[in-house]
DNA sequence: CGAATGTTTGCAAGTTTAGCCAAATGGGCA
DNA sequence: TGCCCATTTGGCTAAACTTGCAAACATTCG
């Protein structure tokens, strides 16, 4: 894989990566079915500290998957792309395909 | 969010950090576009050592997007599930939200 | 069996990431 | 201006990830 290619790819998988996070994942869900919300309102659904989330907030954001705008004193932030919630059906799918094959080791035979 | 939730998202978010890699990205594109490969194959594209090829497969048949099935003395991957190309598509849009925003700060005014 | 080929695993070093506390910044308001 | 609230950033430590080399395993072939 050549230099191009490599970097390609790099690109990619780092939008990927800013997802690959329990609270990240959870923020973007978050985002995704209730529309824009502040920092302090995340913060408490996430209860971590809120200088965590903000960070969390930051790298989605750096990425691209999400976007902020002050309000007053709040930050809001909102989804910048509908269709991550693709990411979450596709990860069902891997989810309930292992669930099938787990069940299928304990009934019948290897 | 309480324990519960929190693993709920955290064991997608293991699925999700798979993918999270550039390299584990390529293996996954070059298995979605054309088929099982042996880790042979695949190290040759990649070009880095075959053990490290290796574990990047082991990693995404751990959660899951992938298979093996050895066939003599080699080992071929295959996918497991279809969907992982909603992944590019998704990311490809948020690449491609990235490049018009980006444009938009050249041409016009803040 | 012994050699050759293909793959995985143990190990060690270097890099990245997550989380918290404290300090700094930004905006609204008396 | 000075204070308060909301958010971000710096600094730090512990944990996790990545990688190549070498050794161990697996399988085929002579």
């Amino acid at each position: 894989m050549d230099a191009n290619t490599f970097a390609k790819y790099e690109a990619r998988a780092k939008i990927i990566k800013a997802m690959a996070h329990p609270t990240r994942l959870f923020l973007v869900d978050e985002l995704a079915r209730s529309g824009p919300r502040c920092v302090c309102e995340l913060t408490e659904m996430v209860g971590a500290d809120i200088s965590t989330v903000s960070r969390h907030l930051a790298i989605l954001k750096g990425v691209g998957i999400v976007e902020d705008q002050r309000r007053g004193a709040q930050v809001y932030y909102r989804l910048r792309v509908q269709c991550v919630l693709d990411f979450f059906n596709c990860v069902e799918s891997v989810l309930k395909c292992n669930l099938v094959d787990q069940r299928r080791l304990l009934v019948s035979e290897p």
